[in-house]
DNA sequence: CGTTTGGTTCGGTTTGTTCCGAACTAAACT
DNA sequence: AGTTTAGTTCGGAACAAACCGAACCAAACG
């Protein structure tokens, strides 16, 4: 039954891994150390344990954490009398996940928006209607991004307000 | 005036470069050819005219576009009495753009998920409540996950109903 | 003081990606 | 028939990413 809910996680950190390897572009094993962490909740993971689990070196797993330290995508705490470090996800990284997200539409909002403003001055030069430039694309994504930029700062709030009820 | 429009041109093709090649995961010199594509429109980009302007071997420009056809992501229209191929981006890419975005989407609540299926499992057979994993996330991930849908779906109509009207 | 524990650091191998040049092809022009 | 045009194909060079093993280190333990 352990052993049943075990493969379960391996299953699920695999799966869970090659997401967050495109999503966060993340090394394989970066992601699984992610993915590990992640299912294994606040109880916390530790080195020797994801070195067994994740079937990796010592030295990846070793450097991976560190980067992902750097990243401020993991922490860890630690017990008196034990010297292992427990890792757990970094509190606000979810909080940082959204504004990452945030900003990443408004990127592509200021791109579309600088693609819309070259397509405007070369049409002022064509005069053949024909061979204009079509920007209701442009238009349309645009409010496609303000609304999805809406839902998140909506996630962001929610987000907010469920940490102080705790 | 010719010449400032295009290096205007050049550098935007640069910068949506640098962004088409993270968000559709394509090769340095593949996102350029999108770029130049995008940027140059209906007229069409022939095959010559990328190899210089993009400063890049036959070969490499050869085997992108055809990987880019493959793709379905350009296509391209030809004129009686020339050999050349003129590339356009293809008519529904951005609504093949759109879908795979839904896609990704979904992807990411099946996972939510089945991640909180997974904890929910673990939860049972933990008696200390503060043990327990928090569910909060991805409830309110899940919530976020159904507006962004709804707003691309949103897009997705006002596309195809402006693809009517023209 | 020697050993164990919990890691870190470095050099190197493997693997993968991206691009190029040179040789080739197929159709059209002369 | 030979050349030009418009590309394709193949082998490999150059670089980068991901991981590993071995040697190392610092703190604690015995």
């Amino acid at each position: 039954m352990t052993k049943d809910i075990c493969s379960k996680k391996m299953a699920l950190v695999e799966k869970l891994g090659v997401h967050l390897e495109s999503r966060e572009k993340l090394a394989p094993v970066a992601a699984r150390i992610m993915a590990y962490v992640i299912l294994t909740g606040k109880r916390g993971s530790t080195f020797e344990e994801m070195v067994e689990v994740l079937c990796a070196s010592k030295s990846t797993i070793s450097t991976h954490l560190n980067h992902l330290q750097d990243l401020k995508k993991l922490e860890y705490f630690t017990k008196t009398g034990d010297r292992k470090k427990y890792f757990i996800i970094n509190k606000d990284s979810v909080l940082h996940h959204i504004n990452e997200m945030i900003k990443e539409w408004e990127e592509v909002a200021a791109l579309h928006k600088e693609m819309k403003a070259y397509k405007e001055a070369i049409n002022e030069h064509i005069t053949d209607e024909e061979e204009k430039f079509d920007l209701t694309f442009h238009n349309d994504y645009l409010r496609f991004v303000e609304d999805a930029s809406a839902s998140i700062e909506n996630l962001k709030e929610n987000l907010i307000k469920n940490k102080f009820n705790l």
